[in-house]
DNA sequence: GATTAATACCTTGTAATGCAAGATAATATT
DNA sequence: AATATTATCTTGCATTACAAGGTATTAATC
């Protein structure tokens, strides 16, 4: 039981939710998280989630030189991306209801 | 990305929050979480987890005998147990927080 | 110019865990 | 007897975060 497990099919969520926001890099996402307030995520962790969510046609990239290093790949959301960003909003709103709901023993009425 | 998967270490913690307030069985549990709003979960998902939670001295079990068939094995939690209950809660409101603040694009600020 | 550091990407293998599917057993009902 | 309901357990699979390692490019330092 550990925080790594807590994130699984959250992880994706998020990066979507940020890729929306503005056009991103995955080696940037990973400050972005810390920004929000997560640990630092692996590289071993965001590049295959990324990689996993083109081949699913969440998202498209593009590479762009960088200042200092290799070609960054940036990730924009696609249209199905989008909509998979409201349907986890939808899940995550539903699973936050319902852990609340259990650690105040309060039934839920409907 | 399902919700199968973003209930991934976080089903223990609802299993501990469920059984500090009242000794239950683990048949029972299934019947509890649908009460606090998730769909039903599998004896597969339940078991072994209950299994799993024991082995680590998380909880202790007693059977007794059932008004139709066989005994019922009742948990209850240990003082470890309890212990991890509030290490889980410390790590949902951390969890849950993180989240808001991406599907918000609030940076956190301390 | 050679070395080091920083940036940026990718791959392989492992561990954890929810679940479907199936098995077993005991009591109550038909 | 046969069926239904309650209740437990096991096996094998799919998913996914991650550690550890690798590659490539540019900038800064020696």
């Amino acid at each position: 039981m550990t925080t790594t497990q807590m994130m699984k099919g959250i992880l994706d969520g998020c990066l979507l939710a940020i890729i929306k926001d503005k056009e991103v890099y995955g080696y940037e996402l990973a400050e972005k998280l810390e920004g929000y307030g997560f640990n630092s995520f692996s590289e071993g962790t965001i590049y295959p989630l990324l990689m996993r969510m083109q081949k699913e046609e969440l998202v498209t990239s593009t590479l762009k030189k960088s200042t200092a290093g290799p070609k960054r790949k940036y990730y924009s959301l696609t249209r199905k991306g989008e909509q998979e960003l409201i349907n986890f909003m939808e899940r995550w709103e539903y699973l936050k209801g319902n852990v609340n709901r259990v650690l105040n023993h309060e039934a839920k009425n409907d």
